[in-house]
DNA sequence: GGTCATTGTGTTCATTTGAACTTGCGAGCA
DNA sequence: TGCTCGCAAGTTCAAATGAACACAATGACC
């Protein structure tokens, strides 16, 4: 897609960005290769442009974006407790935010993403301990064998959803807690995505 | 710390970085409140940055750096395997990256940062399953019961540090992994702070 | 009353910066 | 052979942009 020259010079905007804070100039993109014309650059940035790894803001400086920035980064809203329907969620009930790249939470566009701190060891068995912050998705196709958030008598719990015999329930990984068999409908209000522990350095943490 | 006006400023900036990706310049900082001349930008800017909430290079475009994109959001690269010695991490072997923001990493100033991919479940107890990614950080001080990477006949195992009458061994959470004495010296690249899960909906993980 | 920080206006300047035009070279392709 | 495409040099312009200087009003504090 790229020849090996025109990623050299997305890499270089790239890390400029992530090292200095702020976009190359064309003049400075030039220096660094030692062009003896900035015309080599506007070329570059017109090509990866029009290849679509680039998008700039015409007659603005210092003005190019890349999915380093555009894309890869989102900021997940961290929610202590999930109230009972998603469109209650506001502001006031963000405990904080993790931003991550798209890539390592398997994100996708159309769902809502946020997280969740998680609670209590119910999902020891599948690695979630107490602490962990799960990402999730505001999805429709949940699947057999997906951990997922949902609203049981008021509360969020994570667990895992089971489809057995054509009739759903969620299963805690962790035999000292019960399987729930939901009496009516079941509320799933998200499906995890991804899983975020921080690791305090210096606190052995327990085993199970 | 800032007054209410500062507040504002500082808050157009980074809404602007959020929303276009690029930093607005003066003139468009200018328009935005209303000012009928540059001066009073430049005096936001210079109090803004005098109090540290705002880096400035001087003398370039839209050079504004905010804490936004500067101390929240760190870019670490991810390694497949790390060779003897930190000295020899170069671009080739980094596998990806992600990008997480520092306060869910724990990350401290000093010390570098980096990711490795999780092979295998030595670590299955300590709740570490294969395919993880590790958030390490090459410091020296290194405590008793931290999650390490260590460098063991060339390879790069994940172990839990144990110091033991005076002595350090490595310590695999799992009963069917052996721990290591090391012979001579015991090489640590990197502490853990962080851990990122990818759960890929639709497949479901094993559980141990 | 005096001093200081904060918030402004008005104006001017030098630099920074993106962009356009022309020319040249070599590789791959029909 | 002629054509396109990637890569690069050389030059010039106009716009974008940060920065400086002088002046002024307001409110807090002593």
């Amino acid at each position: 897609m790229l020849t090996e020259r025109q990623r050299d010079v997305l890499e270089f905007i790239q890390s400029e960005q992530r090292e200095k804070g702020i976009t190359p100039s064309t003049r400075e993109i030039q220096h660094h290769f030692g062009f003896a014309s900035q015309t080599s650059v506007m070329q570059y940035l017109g090509t990866l442009e029009r290849k679509g790894f680039l998008d700039r803001h015409a007659r603005k400086a210092r003005a190019l974006i890349t999915p380093v920035q555009k894309v890869r980064i989102t900021d997940v809203p961290i929610y202590g407790q999930i109230p009972a329907g998603m469109a209650t969620l506001t502001e006031q009930t963000i405990e904080g935010h993790v931003s991550l790249d798209t890539r390592s939470v398997n994100a996708s566009k159309n769902g809502k993403t946020f997280a969740l701190r998680v609670r209590g060891d119910s999902m020891i068995d599948a690695h979630i301990v107490d602490g962990d912050i799960v990402i999730l998705e505001d999805r429709k196709d949940v699947q057999n064998g997906d951990i997922v958030a949902a609203l049981i008598d008021g509360e969020t719990t994570l667990k895992r959803y089971v489809m057995e015999h054509g009739r759903p329930y969620l299963k805690a990984e962790n035999p000292l807690f019960p399987n729930l068999v939901p009496a009516r409908e079941l509320r799933i209000q998200g499906v995890m995505v991804s899983l975020v522990r921080k690791q305090p350095p210096g606190s052995r943490r327990k085993r199970s």
